[in-house]
DNA sequence: CGGAAGCTTGAATATGCTCAACACGGGTGG
DNA sequence: CCACCCGTGTTGAGCATATTCAAGCTTCCG
């Protein structure tokens, strides 16, 4: 044993996670090199294209993931169809109900993604023993339901405009949080029928938004898909 | 060491803790004799009519507190008055945010509470070297994760009438969770408003869709705020 | 070029909201 | 004891917002 590397740098760790973006943030961040040896060995980078889906409700939990690139929409639905989007996970978010046999939503990919899985008898190992783990959990938990309380706000009481305005406003901060600029530019992750889905809105109701929107100067959209922020401010006015 | 009692029940245990109903659930639950003696000295137990402020949104958190009777409703608000409940938290849950420093809802008594407070450090001390304690605030944050994932399709994508279902079905399965009956019968903890505001509606609009379930025999309604509900299958299919 | 999927636009409709009046119950004070 | 008031809840009429239904437009892709 330990016949490996100790090199200069990231000695011991494995091949494939050096060069994870993932490596220092979400659940691998709270791992040992020898821990994350360990549970490399089970891991298995995938890649998914838009529309496919992942988990289903209801259903045994064989797996979790780490969201590497992407976004997956976690949804819900009614007996007679009508679906409620209920959570967005990007990068470096963990995929799965921890604590659970089956999971309580559909995840569904909303874009090309790559996730990076894993069997679920692994990370339960890694959370045995309580410690950072179980926090890195926890903390994610925390904030998803800050994000979903946040959120609640959002379907309950605001009108058409302002959720529209709400969502973009969302992307807007969360694609490239680094930026702190009065614009932004990014490519929509969801279809019109996602983003009603999320709103609890119909697709023609967003689309009447998103043209107001457009008509009014605020955002700019190109290719159905590419938007334009010209005046955040402006667009969190907006928002309620 | 452990010159200390093995007697006979409840050695060690503080006397206000043992007549306690919460002290095998919520975070108490996960104390050692030990803690909990410790965690005693700095606690108080507080009653508050219905009505008011426990916490303030986006002011310091400076203690928590179980929920040991009664139901506390978490509210945000927007800027122009518009307000949304985002949660409803009954005994034994823990009121607070853990991990962070300010709060991110308002927190106001929504009937006559009971309540056990505890200064900030004392809990975070248990929580520092992670283990159950850590344990049992994740359960709770994914749980209400999930309650609140629910609640959005209810919010989203529901109309007043199966949203007024819906929130009468989820006290009548939550206020006496032991019953397994086809019947229930309760008093409701919060005001036409505060329904209005859990859902998404007008006061207006409450009223009517309660007086529309009592015109179909669903559920019969006292002095206002006692309900029985006579068909608990009935009122589950009307939730849509 | 043709077809399909996704999106936009328009007109008619329905659902829930606003505004307003009224009912009920509990407390206070003459 | 009754009169009054106030907070809370109900009911009604008219209205606004978002939905429904239907048609047409882009873009993509074979």
């Amino acid at each position: 044993m330990q016949t490996v590397r100790n090199d200069i740098h990231n000695s011991g760790i494995p091949v494939l996670c050096q060069s994870c973006e993932a490596r220092h943030q979400g659940i691998c961040g709270a791992l040992t090199p020898e821990q994350l040896t360990a549970l490399s060995k089970h891991t298995r980078r995938v890649r998914r294209e838009a529309g496919q889906e992942l988990i289903a409700d209801a259903m045994p939990i064989t797996s979790y993931a780490n969201v590497l690139r992407g976004v997956v929409k976690l949804t819900k639905v009614l007996e007679d169809g009508r679906q409620q989007v209920v959570g967005l996970q990007f990068a470096p978010d963990l995929l799965g109900r921890p604590m659970a046999s089956e999971s309580r939503v559909t995840a569904e990919t909303a874009s090309d993604v790559e996730l990076c899985m894993f069997p679920k008898p692994a990370l339960e190992a890694l959370m045995r023993d309580g410690g950072p783990v179980e926090h890195r959990i926890m903390m994610q938990a925390l904030r998803e339901l800050d994000e979903a309380r946040d959120w609640m706000v959002t379907l309950g009481r605001k009108t058409a405009a302002e959720k529209v305005a709400s969502f973009l406003y969302l992307l807007a901060t969360h694609i490239d949080p680094t930026e702190n600029s009065a614009v932004a530019a990014f490519d929509l992750p969801l279809s019109r029928a996602d983003i009603a889905d999320f709103l609890g809105l119909t697709i023609e109701t967003v689309s009447r938004q998103l043209t107001k929107l457009k008509a009014d100067k605020v955002i700019e959209i190109a290719n159905y898909r590419h938007v334009n922020i010209n005046d955040l401010a402006q667009l969190r006015v907006r928002c309620g």
